[in-house]
DNA sequence: AGTCCTACCTGCTGGC
DNA sequence: TGCCAGCAGGTAGGAC
């Protein structure tokens, strides 16, 4: 599902509804989203406390008392609510339930069941797969036009796939990919070392812009996504290609295309992102 | 090292 | 209406 300022937006949320609240049980109907397994998580986690909830990228880095670190990945469906009480029945797709001493819980739902959940000691989390490799953060203090301009240099491939790439940079998905490249009339498939200097430095501001804009509306619900308050994202109002397919580009009125993309379903205008051969 | 492909799951949509 | 192929905010692992 969500892409970095969908998770931001899942942080933010989680923040106030579980910090300080004490975990008195752990619960799965789907044991693989446990990785370790259900009995290690119950383990450590049955007496602590949540005590902050931390984003790397697209990781949400659950922090516990007793230096415990639930690192959880939504990956396309992955969500959170709290229940008031732990009673209520299980909605559809529930796969995880965190029970709290106060009678509330925390459920996790995931329809394709993609997401994980790695339970570490607070402070080697950046040494787990995905998390040891991950680039900057995408704001003005971590990403910097040099380091991204160097990495598009290593590779002959798609653009939209180095950017998707999550040790490029953290946070990129497929609607923002889509999005940025647009704005920085960039066709998708440009090998990405043949991108010139001016329009490196654009894709990057891009980046930052774009991320930081659908943080500040809560991000962009497409297919499912809502919040851990249950609540839809407002971006996708301010999408100009991704989802457009056959309608007029915002910019020059041309029809939007889609093609596929290291696999990926990829919209672009063809008259304002020119092609790898006419560019 | 870089690139590409498949697997992981299930629901939904569009074409026949 | 029913069936089925193909698609979906993502990543990990393995083969070249």
């Amino acid at each position: 599902m969500p892409e970095l300022p969908e998770v931001e937006t899942v942080r933010r949320n989680l923040s106030g509804l579980i910090i300080g609240k004490q975990i008195s049980q752990v619960g799965t109907d789907w044991e693989k989203i446990l990785n370790g397994g259900l009995q290690l998580f119950r383990d450590a986690l049955i007496g602590q406390r949540f005590i902050a909830v931390d984003r790397r990228g697209k990781y949400l880095l659950l922090r516990l008392s007793g230096d415990n670190t639930i690192i959880s990945h939504l990956r396309m469906e992955g969500k959170y609510a709290l229940m008031e009480d732990h009673d209520e029945p299980h909605a559809r797709f529930t796969h995880v339930w965190f029970t709290f001493t106060d009678g509330s819980e925390l459920r996790y739902f995931d329809s394709r069941k993609f997401g994980r959940m790695t339970l570490v000691q607070t402070g080697t989390e950046m040494q787990t797969a995905g998390l040891a490799t991950i680039g900057p953060e995408p704001t003005a203090a971590d990403f910097s036009v040099t380091d991204f301009a160097s990495k598009l240099a290593r590779h002959k491939k798609a653009i939209k796939s180095v950017i998707l790439d999550q040790a490029t940079v953290a946070g990129v998905g497929n609607i923002y990919a889509d999005e940025t490249l647009w704005m920085s009339k960039i066709h998708p498939e440009r090998p990405a070392n043949s991108l010139q200097p001016e329009e490196v430095q654009a894709l990057h501001d891009n980046i930052i812009a774009e991320l930081s804009q659908a943080i500040d509306l809560g991000g962009t619900t497409v297919h499912s996504y809502v919040n851990a308050l249950g609540k839809e994202g407002g971006f996708q109002n301010k999408l100009n290609v991704y989802g457009r397919t056959g309608e007029p580009c915002l910019r020059c009125g041309t029809p939007i295309e889609k093609i596929k993309v290291g696999g990926r379903g990829t919209h672009f205008c063809p008259h304002c992102q020119l092609a790898p051969s006419e560019g």
